[in-house]
RNA sequence: AGCGGGAUGGGAUAGCCAGGAGAUUCCGGCGGGCUCAUAACCCGCAGAUCGGUGGUUCAAAUCCACCUCCCGCUACCA
């Protein structure tokens, strides 16, 4: 790659994070697929050759789970997935030029190859590991597949994280009582050898990579800081047998599988070859731009050269991600490139999250707008493209909401941008029956020049926002200046100049529907048909804002139609339904009084600030019994003080009666621990053990709030006196 | 708590990396104009000490330091 300006001479791929085949589609998921598509279309645009692949994430233990839950082939489940992916993208016009598969031949043999290539270059190691083991599948446990008992909290845990208790992450072979989640056998430990990836090695190689990383900020700042902290080596092996294979005759008859996020980015390369082995080599070429186009490279060759050297030879690869790969994207990715004798990214995107009406989009709870729910809805999506990419800035979280939807689509697709080119091609054709004979005026042309540097800028930051905007922007000075200028009144005044300005409406119609193709792909052809255009837009150059549109064509028709309210408030409607619905499925009634309230008021006042930071009282109601199993007593503070290398931790010594107990507490911060020994305080006594820090943690203390108010007795209680 | 990302007129956003004109644009408010156009469009007005405090500089929204609050990730939330 280089770092000279858009466009270059060597090729470009824009890439879109893999979707995991997994789940529907939703608008988190779009945000990314628009930008980069946008971004790809604009790099086109602007003259650089550039090629838009992805392809579908089909590997790794969570679809192997639900594959197997569902009783079905883990590759017939993914693909199903892959499968609905391919029809849904078109529908929003991300146009890939490629999209392909993990588990397709090109994706398989790649990474094999680029595997061997890791171990030739030495970077390759073995270590013995625990792993659990079903002893009646004969089948290792990786992951999910196993479930036990925590060894720091004694809560039930997964065999990767302790999830419901104390939260860490557990290494294999450290859960306890492990149980199969196949079978519910008891899992029993055994040692295998796994490869590891000696990213250790590499951060030297990191640091300057990033230095010249392009994208957002985020991307590069990140992985510095856990550069700084000492990077790991990276298990890139796992006992499943779905996935590709590890490559060698000794693992594979271990049934040693690639940890999915090896193979993942490298679908980037192989959907690249896919489609260079559909075009040909001569149109776009892969090697090009993954390698350095003189012909391949030997692994001994790429850690000869200088990283700088191969970057001048490559092409320019841009990654859109979300913001949570940003790891392997920025870590593991360039390291396994680097050592494989491959170019380095040239710039990495990684998108904001989504929230919706205010609040975390979440599947589970259904919170989201779904793919094919927007379409089913029979909205353009030009409109969602529009507003995903234009409403902040690409590393920006952006909330979604549909009356934030409609208010800009209204304000801005609606009312100046369709509103400009209808009233401007309208009177051309009523006046004219197409573009009056007349040269472009040069106040004109100086404008749509200064809105194609501003689009070439654009492209050149990364900005999506920018390019989305452009051609509202020119729409907006084509308003102002048809209302100054009164052609209306100038036909009969000064004939001549009313056919000068309208020749000049008829030139920024013809601009807008270029600097529109990225972001709104359909409306800009839309446009381009009006004006009786040849060909499509989607080929036009972004000089082609300069050149004379036909001199004739028929009456335009209206391009965009407003959202009115009505619509907006059945659609917000619909969606609060849904998450109600979602909601009293999982936890019954838990929301039932705000449930009803909603159901009679509409959606106004669903989710707006009404009720403060205060966490809504738990709807389920406990019997008395059950509150009776809470062992509540008086103690005493006898000692307190703070536990080394912990910010808010103290470990206190608390007399409740019968026995002293140990007590770990998080009060460093907001209490004077000095004073705090003599206090009296209310103790949960039944509570199960924990250790922090490595201090034994018997019971709780129980404050109230953020600021950790304890809680104590009025009177005279003594410790020991049990609560109720 | 550590680390990232934020904080800009009533709401939402740009500008910050490469410091200097009246701080951008959209929605909303007020007043006016136009009538070609989808009650659309245009003009004007009100409204921001650019989160706070210091510092660097002739000059700070922009650079530096510290702090406050929001959002994420991680977490010592028992």
């Amino acid at each position: 790659m280089s770092n000279d300006e858009y466009p270059t001479e060597n090729p470009a791929v824009v890439t879109a994070g893999l979707p995991y085949a997994n789940g529907d589609l939703h608008i988190g998921h779009l945000r990314s697929y628009t930008a980069a598509d946008a971004l790809n279309r604009a790099l086109n645009a602007i003259g650089q050759q550039s090629a838009y692949v992805c392809g579908s994430d089909m590997h790794g233990t969570p679809v192997a789970v639900n594959s197997w839950q569902q009783g079905v082939d883990p590759e017939e489940f993914a693909l199903e997935w892959h499968e609905q992916y391919e029809e849904t993208f078109p529908k929003f016009d991300v146009e890939f030029d490629n999209y392909g598969h993990t588990h397709d031949e090109t994706n398989t043999e790649l990474t094999r190859e680029i595997v061997c290539t890791l171990e030739d270059e030495g970077y390759i190691y073995e270590k013995t590991i625990e792993v659990a083991w079903d002893p009646e599948e004969d089948q290792a446990l990786p992951d999910r597949y196993v479930e036990g008992t925590c060894p720091y909290c004694g809560e039930q845990a997964r065999g990767d994280e302790c999830d419901e208790g104390c939260g860490r992450h557990l290494e294999p072979g450290e859960i306890e009582d492990p149980v199969s989640t196949l079978t519910g056998n008891p899992a029993e430990y055994r040692k295998r050898e796994h490869k590891f990836f000696e990213v250790s090695a590499l951060a030297d190689y990191l640091t300057e990579f990033l230095d010249d990383l392009e994208g957002t900020d985020n991307a590069q700042n990140q992985p510095r800081q856990w550069i700084e902290e000492g990077l790991q080596d990276w298990c890139i092996t796992r006992d499943l047998d779905w996935g590709i294979d590890y490559p060698g005759d000794e693992a594979e008859a271990d049934n040693l599988v690639l940890y999915v996020w090896v193979d993942a980015p490298i679908e980037y390369v192989a959907s690249t070859k896919q489609y260079s082995e559909r075009v040909g080599a001569n149109t776009y070429d892969w090697e090009a731009v993954w390698k350095d186009g003189q012909g391949g490279v030997s692994a001994s060759d790429a850690s000869g050269g200088s990283p700088d050297e191969r970057r001048e030879a490559g092409g320019e690869i841009i990654h859109v991600i979300g913001r949570d790969i940003i790891q392997h994207h920025t870590i593991f990715w360039p390291t396994m490139l680097q050592v494989a004798g491959y170019n380095a990214p040239r710039a990495v995107c990684a998108t904001g999250f989504i929230t919706i009406n205010g609040k975390g989009l979440s599947t589970s709870r259904n919170r989201a707008i779904w793919a094919r729910e927007y379409l089913d809805e029979g909205l353009h999506p030009d409109l969602l493209r529009y507003y995903l990419t234009t409403n902040g800035g690409l590393q920006q979280d952006i909330d979604f909401s549909w009356e934030k939807f409609a208010d800009r689509v209204n304000g801005e697709l609606v009312d100046t941008l369709g509103n400009f080119l209808y009233r401007g091609l309208l009177f051309a054709h009523r006046n004219y029956g197409g573009r009056p004979d007349v040269g472009v005026s040069e106040e004109v042309e100086d404008r749509i020049e200064e809105a194609l540097e501003e689009f070439n800028e654009a492209v050149n930051e990364y900005d999506v926002r920018g390019i989305g905007t452009a051609p509202v922007d020119l729409a907006r000075f084509g308003n102002e200046y048809i209302q100054r200028n009164e052609p209306w009144n100038l036909v009969n005044d000064d004939p001549d100049a009313a056919a000068q300005v309208i020749r000049d409406c008829v030139q920024l119609a013809k601009a807008i529907a270029v600097l529109a193709e990225p972001v709104l792909p359909g409306k800009a052809e839309a446009i381009w048909e009006q004006l009786a255009e040849d060909g499509s837009v989607h080929d036009a150059a972004l000089s082609a804002a300069l050149d004379a549109p036909p001199e004739s064509f028929d009456e335009p028709t209206e391009l965009f139609a407003k959202i009115e309210d009505d619509r907006v408030n059945e659609l917000d409607a619909k969606l609060a339904d849904r998450i109600e619905s979602t909601a009293s499925d999982d936890e019954e009634d838990a929301n039932e009084g705000t449930a009803a309230a909603d159901a009679d008021e509409g959606t106004d006042t669903a989710d707006d600030g009404a009720v403060p930071d205060m966490e809504p009282i738990v709807e389920d109601r406990i019997s008395f019994e059950e509150f009776q199993e809470l062992d509540l007593r008086v103690g005493r503070i006898l000692s307190a003080e703070p536990i080394e290398g912990a910010d808010e931790l103290v470990r206190l010594e608390v007399d409740i009666g019968v026995e002293t107990r140990q007590i770990v507490a998080g009060l460093q911060q907001l209490h004077d621990v000095d004073a705090l020994p003599d206090t009296k305080v209310i103790v949960v006594a039944n509570l199960e053990k924990a250790e922090l820090f490595g201090e034994e943690s018997n019971g709780m203390v129980l404050a109230a709030g953020e600021q950790a108010d304890l809680l104590t007795t009025h009177e005279d209680a003594v410790p020991g006196t049990r609560v109720r």
